[in-house]
DNA sequence: AAATCACATACCGACGGTCGGTATTATAAG
DNA sequence: CTTATAATACCGACCGTCGGTATGTGATTT
């Protein structure tokens, strides 16, 4: 195959066959000739004229994935339209319905099995998604009465960990009765502290998460 | 070399080289080759004879120190003297008072660079420590009346999430003033359901393991 | 027409792992 | 206490695979 017109598709290509692979049988059992393969005649010419070596590869992918979730939450945290209490709770609920997230339990399935998809996953969460979205969402919500807390970076973080980490069935197995336990007790704890958060609608969705999850 | 009368002293030998470049180097950066350097003779052959695979000489490192991590809460655990409560200060002391814990500040400082020692880390809390020492150990807290909860395993988890993984600075980088607040909120959450955990001392302890983590 | 781009292809060194062989030690029968 | 036998501890040459590179080539842009 001789040079091609539109090398944006090329790299489309090389990315949608990598994660493809990276999500089947994770990085380090993913050869650059088994991308090769499926890349429909290209060679690892291609490849490397695209990018510069495997692990380049492997961000690009977490990036394009990354960057289609903060679409989501972008749209959440601009809204106009609402308090801060409210962005927040939709930042929670994204993880069972944002578009993306069919894709999101692809990749959750093979994170346990994958530790450059662990780590990526959990380094995201404090260099990204706390700072650039919870964050600010809950200093809004301060702002306009709508929550109150002397700590709200703190907050953030430890909200983010808890759902992302601690109730995330991809890190640890976790049983649908489980997920119900860990959101009743994370209701208390916030309750604690005078937030109400959580309603029971999204305990039955993260519940159903969990048992899709888990086949 | 000839043939070792002990061989065990020849496992230890290759285990204690191989934590030291997987800690100097990370775990794919350091090649069979590169132990077999520090072996004083040793070749291929004797660790392929005492191990099956790479992979299997890091999951034997990190049995290794798992297990003298775990000794320590062994201790803890089975001490019939104190309530527990106090046993549950105990191993979050351990942080900063166990004999082991400058092995571990090296390995934390490993961690954010090493996928796979990242990964162990956080399965071990979950598989591990929670299940077979804090749960218990809070279990008997109810039993003695000295700390109440309707939610043992879920506080059990939240607890060390948070202290493991939140306010580990080898996990998310954390300046000492940072840990401060960080542990502030966490007091006050622990506050909102009704236990006392955390005390002044411990605070300061905290903050200072956070600043000899950062040299 | 020159330069650049988008690939193809042949090739390289390093790596993890295997395998046949050898020297040492443990076992136990004579 | 020998001595034959088996098991262990280790050696090191060798192998296939892998990620990556150097160079070539034809299409496209300027």
């Amino acid at each position: 195959m001789a040079r091609n017109k539109y090398p944006e598709e090329t790299v489309r290509l090389i990315l949608e066959q990598a994660l493809a692979l990276f999500i089947q049988k994770g990085y380090d059992d993913t050869s650059i000739q088994d991308i090769i393969d499926r890349l429909g005649g290209l060679s690892k010419g291609a490849i490397y004229h695209h990018f510069k070596s495997k692990e380049e590869i492997f961000e690009a992918v977490c990036n394009t994935i990354g960057q289609q979730n903060m679409a989501y939450f972008d749209g959440i945290r601009d809204d106009q339209s609402k308090s801060g209490l409210e962005k927040l709770k939709m930042m929670l609920r994204a993880g069972y319905q944002n578009p993306n997230c069919n894709a999101v339990i692809a990749v959750g399935r093979r994170i346990m099995n994958d530790p450059r998809f662990f780590q990526n996953e959990i380094t995201e969460i404090y260099k990204l998604v706390v700072p650039f979205y919870v964050q600010p969402v809950i200093q809004q919500g301060i702002a306009d009465g709508s929550l109150k807390t002397e700590y709200p970076k703190e907050l953030a973080e430890v909200l983010i960990t808890l759902i992302n980490i601690w109730a995330n069935p991809a890190i640890t197995k976790t049983t649908p009765e489980e997920m119900r336990r860990k959101l009743l007790f994370l209701d208390k704890l916030l309750h604690g502290i005078g937030l109400a958060l959580l309603d029971s609608e999204m305990l039955e969705q993260y519940v159903e998460l969990c048992r899709r999850y888990n086949e």
